[in-house]
RNA sequence: GUGGCUAUAGCUCAGUUGGUUAGAGCACUGGUUUGUGGUACCAGGGGUCGCCGGUUCAAAUCCGGUUAGCCACCCCA
């Protein structure tokens, strides 16, 4: 027997439904908030993906030479395409641009937990509007969507910080471009990192100072209130063309919260400057989405790229997006019990008397699929035991029994499979009166 | 890419110091059941014990290799 590629899924039909459902909220909620579907192609030259991330990234991918000797790759992510796509008709798309999509990404690395070779994304991004409002939408849109699938703030939180802040912060320590970014990245891996060497790996950029400013970072990296923050950068950051910087930077703070407020989801969001994401693209706010234990790896992720439409050959066009794995999310669910069961039942079950009834059965049968019903009936002939038996085991809300007493009398017998009570209704008014007791 | 642990039926697992034809529960199929479901009872199908090699009269069991999975590290768009 053959077995599926390594971080490859197969979807039987429960995964399938499962991962339906997912797709389903997903999708909802991203029309909720008035976004528009897009989609792109799943093979793209190897160039564009070298572009945005560099060459590095092509060990990473599924790479190879098609046919005609090009170079390609399996996507590993959405935005190269989006943003080739934004950029293209950047001048004719209406802002602000606010588009999602749902779509499979392959990515050539050791498969984990919550980590595979092949998943699934759901992507929202808003592109044209630079100010906090956008973030703000962005937030909202997954935190709703995380919070349709039945998780509330007892289960996750948002951990919301500033990738520019943390620029404008180091820049005010007197630090240089390269030696900014190699900063951030020892930030970013404060959590794992014991601070013996964490302070160790500063002495480059800072010497002397380095234990004093590891203090500074602690302290920045543990404020959770706006007005902290603000004071924070009161007392650090001395006035100037920086402070000034600084200022807007607290201002879009501000906005941002507020709006949050506003939408009642700021009990979703943290403050946490601990957060930077590996990401050099990222200009503005950044943003990850955790379980509370802490016991799974980013359920989502995403920021503000204002550049990278440019880079990829747009125009200036700010971004602000997200994206989440089905991976993750499916695990969360899974623990805390919150996955739907019988996603993939039919709505009426046919119970048949006989090869008498048959073609009365089949002739109703066909009506409520065309009126939209899933129907679902015994192949072979089967024992009435064996049916109802197979009608529960189906899921259907309804069994419609086509007894050779109720044929005969132009009469079909409905049963509600929950409660067990049934009805006797006219062969010709099945369909009506399906409808009527689903509205009832 | 590095290290540790694991691999027996679709799933969860048992399998004695190496010893006949490798088992259980769940699931699946059929029956008890030609007019009423979730229960019960009976029967059945399904495994070259991950794969390759070695030791042995004899290997699921011991040894080597390999592949896959899990965990940690690296990376994480």
């Amino acid at each position: 027997m053959f077995k599926t590629l390594p971080g490859f899924r197969d979807f039987y039909p429960e995964d399938c439904a499962l991962r339906n459902h997912l797709f389903q909220i997903w999708r909802k909620t991203a029309q909720s908030f008035s976004f528009k579907e897009y989609d792109g192609p799943i093979l793209e030259s190897l160039d564009l993906f070298k572009q945005k991330s560099g060459d590095e990234i092509v060990s990473q991918l599924f790479a190879f030479e098609d046919q005609g000797g090009r170079a390609v790759a399996l996507r590993p992510e959405m935005t190269p395409s989006l943003a080739r796509m934004i950029g293209a008709r950047a001048n004719a798309l209406k802002r602000p641009i606010k588009w999602f999509t749902i779509e499979e990404n392959f990515r050539y690395e050791r498969k984990q937990k919550g980590r595979l070779r092949s998943f699934y994304q759901f992507n929202a991004d808003i592109f044209g509007e630079p100010g906090a409002g956008a973030d703000a939408e962005i937030i909202a849109v997954l935190i709703h969507s995380l919070c349709v699938m039945g998780l509330n703030s007892d289960d996750f939180v948002i951990r919301v910080s500033d990738r520019h802040l943390w620029v404008l912060y180091l820049q005010s320590l007197g630090l240089e471009e390269e030696a900014v970014s190699a900063v951030l990245g020892l930030v970013d891996k404060m959590e794992r990192m014991p601070r013996e060497v964490l302070l160790e790996k500063l002495v480059p950029y800072f010497n002397d100072a380095s234990e004093d400013f590891l203090v500074k970072v602690e302290t920045l990296t543990q404020i959770r209130e706006l007005a902290d923050l603000n004071s924070f950068f009161k007392a650090h950051v001395a006035a100037g063309e920086l402070a000034d910087a600084v200022n807007e930077r607290l201002d879009a703070w501000d906005a941002l919260i507020q709006r949050l407020d506003g939408m009642g989801m700021k009990s979703f969001i943290r403050i946490d400057l601990g957060i930077v994401r590996g990401l050099a693209y990222y200009t503005g706010f950044v943003f990850e989405a955790f379980d509370i234990q802490g016991e799974h790896r980013a359920i989502a992720g995403g920021g503000r790229y204002d550049h990278l439409v440019k880079k990829l050959g747009g125009p200036d066009m700010p971004a602000v997006g997200f994206a989440m794995g089905d991976v993750v999310i499916k695990d969360l669910l899974e623990e805390k019990g919150l996955l739907p069961t019988y996603i993939q039942a039919p709505d009426v079950y046919v119970v048949l008397g006989g090869d008498e009834v048959l073609s009365a059965a089949l002739q109703q049968i066909q009506a409520l699929r065309l009126a939209g019903y899933s129907v679902d009936y015994p192949i072979k002939r089967v024992g009435f035991g064996k049916q109802f038996k197979a009608a529960n085991e189906s899921g259907a809300r309804w069994a419609a029994v086509f007894g050779e007493e109720e044929v005969s009398q132009g009469q079909v017998k409905l049963k509600n499979l929950a409660s067990g009570e049934e009805t006797e209704i006219p062969l010709n008014r099945l369909v009506e009166a399906l409808r009527e007791l689903d509205e009832s």
